[in-house]
Parts: structure tokens; C-alpha cells; sequence
DNA sequence: TTTGATTAGTTTCATTTGTAACTAAATTTG
DNA sequence: CAAATTTAGTTACAAATGAAACTAATCAAA
């Protein structure tokens, strides 16, 4: 006879957690820059990688093309990035942070591993590395694509 | 100098992993039984606790008061659940699932721990005790309420 | 080369979600 | 016990999200 707890059920859990872990980002980002999620994941990829495209952003972030443009044009419009055409391909965009965006995201991102480090705060660097060996376990069997049930 | 890999950033991880989770989830309850996550959150919890409240549900699934009222509201047109008032305050509901509902619940926890089982596959007891606590850890270190960053 | 198919990205529209305002019952307090 | 406050839950409206249709550029093939 199987039963169920919801409140020890795994992906219950970790939607609950990254669900609070996301607000929490997402609140701070707002109030002290006027950035969503995803305009912040979007300067993050292309702080990491200038002039990458909008494709290549929903290749490194998970995020559809929609969410990609509507973060882009956002950003535009807060003077945080510029967009041009590919010399090489017309219909492919080239990214970049504009000086200003720049200066934010290298203000974000202290923040940002702040916030990791608090988070992992009084846990074992051995428990760390479980955990993130955990993730990647979970990650491969989850991805979609795979026959579930 | 601080340096940000998102791929590697403990927060975009967990939301990556539980979104792509939540959405296979998703897309089974739906397809299979016609309903969303919260639907289904609502159910398992008055499934282990029949009789509570819409606040009690709040409590025990990190839902909002809104969302309960209308994944309740769903349940009943599916004729999965009903709502009366508590003869002890009016002002409370007493949920129960009708005797569908209890058949669907029945249907749905086997393949809910099924799927969790798919996930965990492979990982000794220990890595997911550990992951466990890891989890539990975080999700006190994020919790709502305290001072971040 | 022009026709058809594919790829990149945007726009439109329907659905979902979140916030605030609201109703009604219960509780507090003066 | 009447007035004010709090609590439970719903409703209404605005904002966010997702899916599908669309435009424009490139590529493939005959």
C-alpha cells in the first residue's frame, strides 16, 4: 500500500525551495535595479558571453525564445543592452550590455554569490559537492525528452 | 574578483531542475486526470487530511489563499471534492474528496511515487539522505522573512 | 535561380497568476 | 453588548506567461 506525504515528496520540495529562493532573488533584483528574472538571466549570459544572440540565450538559460525577445527589449528599453543584426546572418542578433549595463551587472553579480554563499552558509564543502552531484543526477533523469511514468 | 557562471549558480540550477520537473509533472496530471499543479496539491493534501480548511491548505502547501480558492472551485466542478462550511465557524470550509476524487487521488500517488522513484534511480540511500538534508538546509536558509543579502 | 523548407526573432491573443478590494463571520475591546 | 478589528475566503482587475501565427532572412534542391 503506497502512500504519500506531500511534504517530503521531491519535486514538491524543490519547487517549494526554488519557488521561495527565486522570490527572494527576483525581489531584490527588482527593487534595486527594476530588473524580472529573466531580463537578469538574460544580462548574465551575455555579461558572461558578449555578443551571443537570442538563440543562444535560450540554449544556455532554458528560457523560450518569447521570454528571451521580451527580457531583450526590456533591458533595450532600461539602456542595459544594445541589439544589432549579424553582419554574418541578417536574422540573427548580436547582444551586448551597453556601458550602463555593464556597471549593473558587475554590481549583481557580488550580490548574487552573496546570496549563494548565505545560502550554503554552515554546510561541509563535502556536503556541497553532494549536492551539486545530486542536482546533476536529478537534471539528467528529469530532462524532458525521456519517457516518464 | 568575483566571477558568475549562471550554469553553475546554485539558484538558476534549482530553478532550472524544478521547473522541468513541475512541467513533466504537469503535463501527466493534466492529460491524464484534466488537472493543474495546484489542483493536484490540493488534492493530496485533503487526501492525507480530510476535512481541512483552504487555510489549512495554505499552510501546508506554500499556496496562496487565492490559489487554493480556485483550484478548490476546479475540483468541485470536476466533482472531485466538496466544500461545506464548519458547523464550528462558518467562516472555515471542511474539504473532502467525493468518491471520485478519492479514486483519482488513488490512481495519482502510485504514479507520483513512481516518478520520484525514476528520479532518484540510481542514487544510493545515502546520496539521497544527503540530499535531503542538503535540501532542508537550504530551504532554511532561504526561508521568507530572513535578512538577505 | 526560383521554389520550398528552415531558422531567428517578434507580435498577437488567450490563459494564468498576483494584488487589491471586497463580503461575511467571528473575535476583541471599551 | 455595540463598535472596531481580525480572520476566512471570493471576486475583480491588472500584469505576466505561453502558444500560435507571423515576418524576414537564409539555406537547400531542382
Amino acid at each position: 500500500m503506497s502512500e504519500l506525504k506531500l511534504a517530503e515528496f521531491l519535486p514538491y520540495r524543490l519547487s517549494v525551495l526554488s519557488n521561495t529562493i527565486s522570490r527572494n532573488i527576483a525581489e531584490i533584483y527588482d527593487r534595486e535595479f527594476g530588473l524580472n528574472i529573466w531580463q537578469w538571466r538574460v544580462m548574465a549570459v551575455i555579461g558572461e558571453a558578449p555578443g551571443a544572440s537570442a538563440t543562444d540565450v535560450t540554449r544556455r538559460t532554458a528560457m523560450d525564445k518569447v521570454a528571451v525577445s521580451r527580457a531583450v527589449s526590456g533591458l533595450i528599453e532600461l539602456g542595459y543592452m544594445t541589439r544589432k543584426a549579424s553582419k554574418a546572418d541578417a536574422r540573427r542578433s548580436v547582444l551586448e550590455l551597453t556601458k550602463q549595463g555593464q556597471a549593473i551587472y558587475d554590481q549583481i553579480v557580488p550580490l548574487a554569490l552573496g546570496y549563494e554563499k548565505q545560502l550554503l552558509e554552515g554546510m561541509a564543502a563535502s556536503e556541497l559537492e553532494e549536492l551539486q552531484t545530486a542536482l546533476s543526477h536529478l537534471a539528467k533523469y528529469a530532462s524532458p525528452g525521456r519517457a516518464l511514468w
